[in-house]
DNA sequence: GCCATAATGCGAGTAATCTTCAGTTTTTGG
DNA sequence: CCAAAAACTGAAGATTACTCGCATTATGGC
């Protein structure tokens, strides 16, 4: 079980779970998951262990609904990107170009938190569904482009698109910025139609 | 520290070591990293968990040795698909089928241990260092191979296909194992140097 | 074979930490 | 104003990673 064994009702307990989850964060960045206790959480967040384990069951589900919000946001902003695509003739530099630069954006920002989410952090099965839902609902999304650009397969290579894309910008921006132009060309020509 | 505290100089030890790694991956795998504890791993390992922390300064440590122990097999598989085209005319085709069809068959073994391994353990800065490095040589060797076959701007392109392709494979291989021919087709379009 | 030394093995005990729960305080709605 | 529900508390229980002083076994020179 990982989610609230109690929903938060009236006002005052939702901004108990809010300053729990605030106090978790800044915790997990700067001590790292294990170092964590879930007691300096709570005090942290001004309320004691006790509250904490009303709306989370457990340590690990700090962590899930931490990855929840950072997923939605990262899939907004996704999505921002394919909206500003559907109402404008097809091209798919710039497609790749603005998509690149976004997942970018999404992993410097807040990098710590982002690295603690997906590398240091132990992945409980529930959090990696999440995480290839979330994928699966933007690879839809890429692959209406796709067709619009005449792309062989969309379906299926929108989701190779996501998934590799992903990867290498991950990979880029712990080795080398410069990569991400590269990345960018190879999915030109990879998409290419033609 | 996650190395080992002390060396195996004799025989005894050595074999001690080996039923600790030995029982450590069988019940990794059965009941999960954090549901394993290393007093469990010593027994049945049939030593004590004294024995256990003279050779492994953590828990840790002992998922790290796993993990090179994986890494190093799935390097040499991934090496040998190289060093069979390095005599042999240059074939794209070929080349991407055998490498994607080489990474699914390093997936599809021991399916449990990998999943521990990159998905469910906690990824040290040590693990995720080891793994981007055994990437780097793959990608290197990969490079020698885009070269010949003059597709463009091999070395970035190197590591972004091995990048790519671990990512891909992994995904395939949980969604839908159809998806590998996807992949094939994809890449031989991304690296068609024309 | 003998023995000093090094290597290995042992496992109860310690400290840290997650989680619970019985009881108190606060809020709600009639 | 008050009963019932919601929220909060924190000491105590339970689990578990890891230590350390001591026992056992192997090694290599004589």
């Amino acid at each position: 079980m990982l989610t609230p064994r109690k929903r938060p009702r009236q006002q005052r307990s939702r901004e108990t779970v809010e300053a729990i989850l605030e106090a978790a964060a800044q915790l997990f960045q700067r001590h790292g998951y294990a170092a964590t206790t879930t007691n300096k959480i709570a005090d942290r967040a001004g309320v004691s262990v006790g509250s904490l384990y009303q709306y989370f069951p457990n340590k690990d589900a700090l962590l899930l609904a931490l990855a929840d919000l950072h997923l939605e946001a990262a899939e907004r902003e996704v999505m921002r990107v394919f909206a500003r695509f559907a109402e404008e003739p097809p091209d798919l530099t710039r497609l790749v170009t603005d998509l690149v630069e976004c997942v970018a954006a999404l992993h410097a920002d807040r990098p710590e938190l982002h690295r603690l989410l997906f590398d240091q952090a132990p992945r409980t099965p529930e959090l990696v569904a999440r995480f290839r839902e979330a994928e699966r609902r933007m690879a839809d999304a890429l692959s209406v482009e796709l067709a619009r650009l005449g792309a062989p397969d969309p379906g299926v290579t929108a989701l190779l698109a996501v998934q590799g894309v992903e990867a290498q910008v991950h990979g880029a921006l712990l080795d080398d910025p410069g990569h991400l132009d590269a990345i960018v060309r190879l999915w030109v020509r990879a998409l290419g139609g033609k």
